[in-house]
DNA sequence: TGGTAATGGTTCAAAATTGGTTGTATTAAT
DNA sequence: ATTAATACAACCAATTTTGAACCATTACCA
């Protein structure tokens, strides 16, 4: 009945052919579907947005006409190859524990504004990012993913545009770092588990405005990254 | 200019459709609802804002004229807004005010790196750029220009080539800043030689790689930036 | 190989939702 | 008193959503 209160299902949750379309395109974006993966069936989808399967058949339609999905009767729905980064002339020749220096740099006073001025709309996103970060447990390249999209949407609790276009950067340089090459080795389900349990807690810090815990985690969690990152380095 | 304080006649009003229309327009261009999204039906707002549906009406409609909105009568009313990712973008959105809590975020941990990494052509050149500092006593387009040299060395310093690329995109935001209107106004010579006297002192903090007292000096510094760029707008 | 389940495609009418419109009442400022 | 802005209510018209049934194609397994 009431959406603006209570509308905090464990996805977007909001019926609609065409909030419902803008969630897919995101999940779609956000890494949550890779590419030539295919989407849950019809009927699955409208359990999870609670809507009828018309209404999910309508939102699969504009994708469709984005060309972001391909639909084959009796296979399902598919990922196809649509949007495709243009930044690839970043060729910024950064190490990754420079990259880990600079979101040493960035991110810490970065989640003071964001505890600061985050609205109730931005928490709920924030959620939603965790709670997708928290379903993955064994795939480093997409926890990767899921990753950069919790971080980005702290950048955007700071309802800071230079701020949030200034992490837009450093997060598509992450994603052309020789940071891929150890990833697999680091990622083991151990630390991805350990990741998560200190993004719950600075998710926890950030929705209930502790400050100095919020920025103590996200300065914890750096240094633990960047130790991670050392003992793989000198590991191999 | 500043639209938020328009109708100021009666101090206890918060909603009006004019309100309404703005708080509307900033979720949108914050990103709470995202492009193609559909916003909450007039009815869930006007409960939602404590208003009546026609006050909602009025605020969409000016929404519509910005062509921030599209509304359609059975389906409801659409964002038709992209968000611009473009750093000019960025720029343009972006205040002074919310450029120095980026540099607040960056300049910190960035010295911190500088005292670290710096080499003796790094210092020579960071030294080279106070001294042309100094030359300036009165000219607040020329110091403006100077000073962002200034820091600019300092990231050169880090010999981080992400946090010297990061910051010469913070520095081309802050040459198309509004915060040119203000310059004038701010740099006059007794607060250039206040700001200059902090660089100079930070400086002699990386030279003789006295970490905390040139992170100290980088806080105080901006923290002093800040407080004259209240200033400025209040006094406005 | 054949059969069964799973999946997208189609259709239809009733029900719910939603913006558009009109009219009157209330409130506050002039 | 007049005016303007808002609140409230009722109704209208367009659109979407729903629920169901059935079809067509593919995937999977004995």
């Amino acid at each position: 009945m009431n959406q603006l209160t209570t509308d905090t299902h464990s996805s977007g949750m909001v019926s609609s052919s065409a909030n419902i379309a803008v969630a897919l395109r995101q999940a779609i974006h956000l890494g949550d579907y890779l590419f030539g993966e295919k989407l849950p069936p019809e009927r699955a989808l409208a359990e999870k947005f609670d809507a009828s399967r018309n209404t999910i058949r309508e939102a699969l339609r504009q994708l469709e006409d984005n060309k972001l999905v391909s639909r084959r009767i009796g296979s399902g729905t598919f990922v196809i190859h649509k949007i495709k980064t243009d930044r690839d002339d970043a060729a910024i020749a950064t190490s990754p524990l420079e990259l880990v220096e600079v979101r040493f740099s960035v991110e810490p006073h970065m989640t003071r504004l964001a505890v600061k001025n985050a609205s109730a709309r931005n928490l709920q996103r924030l959620e939603e990012a965790l709670l997708r970060l928290e379903s993955i447990a064994d795939d480093p390249k997409q926890f990767s993913r899921a990753d950069e999209a919790f971080h980005l949407c702290l950048a955007e609790c700071t309802r800071n545009p230079l701020m949030l276009w200034l992490y837009r950067q450093v997060n598509e340089v992450r994603g052309n770092t020789l940071w891929f090459e150890a990833r697999e080795k680091i990622l083991t389900p151990k630390r991805i588990a350990e990741y998560n349990a200190e993004h719950r807690e600075l998710y926890e810090a950030v929705r209930s405005r502790d400050t100095e815990q919020a920025v103590r985690m996200i300065t914890d969690h750096l240094d633990k990254v960047r130790i991670d990152l050392i003992g793989a380095s000198e590991g191999s």
